[in-house]
DNA sequence: TTGAAAGCGCTAACAC
DNA sequence: GTGTTAGCGCTTTCAA
């Protein structure tokens, strides 16, 4: 087992200095081809590797990303997080990944971590059971750059990027108008949470502008689960004057709902529409396929990380709290679809 | 913006020395009560955060493992990350995910970039593109501990936790069998990677021990992949004697399999039994639900990381290369279960 | 163009 | 029980 071998060594080998092995392996200007090539050529030889450990210390910067999700599991995040692959390691950057598993607790501590890693910037995205969001603003307040990417929170004085939640459940809602669907329901996220919020109002907005009736017996308060899509067609169900379609929160819920319809023999779309969020990877491959909002994810973890990273390079220039919003996509499958061409699958 | 505190900084304001502070920190035995007190408080109240980079290169030691795996879209290893952490976490560790993306060039950056962050540790699941191990064995003759799972090269002398795939696919095969079909055709993966291989080899054992024909025409070389699965069936249903059921070698061909059937309008399970592998998230929730062979994903990270701790913990004693094989689990759905109990969806 | 030397923040062996 | 000191490997200012 060889044991590691530094710039010292290298320097002892050649008759030379760490500090000039160090710059020529840096490329400094002021080092001579010949010696650089000496060099080089012993590195290789003898299987160098930088200490990065030690190089982030004199230099204080890690270039190291931390990123806080809820989960992997997920595809969306998983999705999100190859997007920001791949920006971070464009830019010499590299990613350590924390699940908080949508824990308040697991959250705080997995940010300590990031912050004792010494991260050079740490994206979120806010876990559900988070509603106090003091870590957040103390790691602003010691400098800490700081992105939120889907799930955010508004006030805090953080940049954030995120899909137009209202837009995408509007146009979703309006999609299912246009199929001829009048009695729209909604099965509703955790209202603290304000992409869930604002799919809310996108649902409602879009009721209003068609002048169909909003009633408070057809939102069902799920918790974005497939179980509590099941549930809310029991719920609806049990109402004297039934929905004929639902606008999901997100795609579990969608799913729970198409799963009690199937139960119960209701054929989607002909007599009740669904139509879901997030467009995840299961969605087209269900039976009837489900109609689903895109959410954009690769390109949100780019335009998130390449926030971060002007907000790390700006650092003393201006901070510059900003939001992007990104646009939300529809693909209308089999679940909504009843007016024109049902593509089988 | 304040600046980063550091240990010397709580020295000088308790009127003590770096040391003291490190040692109270540490929650050294020799350090009296009091002066832990006093410095925990202060450590608190100044949001004194460890520099773990100063602490690692101190210690050599990094608290960080590598993991290296294809892609973290595919919800079998955002599961196996899943235990991978809680163990890691349990013990202390932290872990830099890095993406693979199937490729060859991406696995040996990745394994350059683990190796330069001195990692601890690496667990890696090879890359579909990769044929030469000698990133790996380099890696292992510097003394960086390693340890596979899930695609595992055999004869490198490198720890692996893999599941019996010759054991899933054979119990697989035999299911189909016992349901009565008789005529099973297989959609194989790439043969250099062991897990097909292997699952191939089960496959093939399974019809032995029933006396069923093995027929080339019967076997089709995919690459794993949706399409691969739909061309599948298409040169099936080209041959003189079609098969009447298939065992894919996982559940994306499986998928492919099941559209381009359904796109046929062939009866599953009626007419045509399919059996996947991996019990992807999607299995359980297409119509029919796809009947699969679950990879033990949880426990296999586990199981991993704490072969590889364990490794990190020996290392001067015996490296004893050791292989775990985990037992896989038959989840039966629909689309092979064509005798008894159908429950629907 | 290169060498010498200091120091990033932390820990631990050695003093007292 | 606590202070002193050296050093992990790298980078960089200053000097030559």
């Amino acid at each position: 087992m060889n044991k590691k071998i530094t710039i010292t060594d290298l320097a002892e080998l050649l008759g030379t200095t760490p500090g000039t092995v160090s710059r020529a392996l840096n490329n400094h200007p002021a080092i001579s081809d010949a010696m650089k090539k000496k060099v080089h050529a012993l590195a290789d030889k003898m299987h160098y590797k930088r200490n990065q450990i030690a190089s982030s210390l004199r230099l204080g910067k890690s270039y190291t990303i931390g990123v806080l999700i809820p989960s992997a599991d997920i595809n969306f995040f998983g999705s999100v997080v190859h997007g920001i692959e791949s920006v971070a390691n464009e830019n010499g950057y590299r990613t350590l990944l924390f699940q908080t598993n949508e824990g308040y607790k697991s959250e705080m501590e997995g940010l300590e971590a990031l912050l004792s890693a010494h991260v050079d910037g740490v994206l979120v995205s806010i876990a559900k059971e988070t509603k106090d969001y003091g870590h957040f603003t103390a790691a602003r307040d010691i400098g800490m750059p700081l992105v939120f990417f889907d799930r955010a929170k508004e006030g805090l004085d953080i940049s954030s990027v995120v899909i137009d939640d209202f837009n995408g459940a509007f146009l979703a809602t309006e999609h299912l108008i246009e199929q001829g669907f009048k009695k729209i329901a909604h099965i509703a996220g955790q209202q603290h949470i304000k992409a869930f919020h604002d799919r809310f109002n996108g649902y409602k907005a879009a009721l209003k502008k068609h002048k169909l009736p909003f009633k408070k017996q057809w939102i069902f308060d799920g918790d974005v689960s497939i179980n509590s899509g099941k549930q809310a067609i029991d719920h609806f169900f049990k109402q004297k004057e039934r929905p004929d379609a639902v606008f999901a929160v997100e795609d579990y819920s969608a799913l729970g709902a198409l799963k009690e319809l199937k139960n119960r023999k209701v054929p989607v779309p002909q007599e009740f529409g669904v139509f879901g969020f997030a467009n995840e990877l299961f969605a087209e491959h269900l039976t009837p396929s489900l109609s689903s909002v895109d959410q954009q994810t690769v390109m949100m973890g780019k335009e998130a990380m390449s926030l971060l990273l002007s907000i790390i390079d700006a650092k003393k220039g201006q901070p510059a709290c900003k939001s992007i919003i990104l646009n939300p996509l529809l693909y209308t499958r089999e679940s909504s679809q009843r007016l024109s061409n049902h593509q089988s699958i």
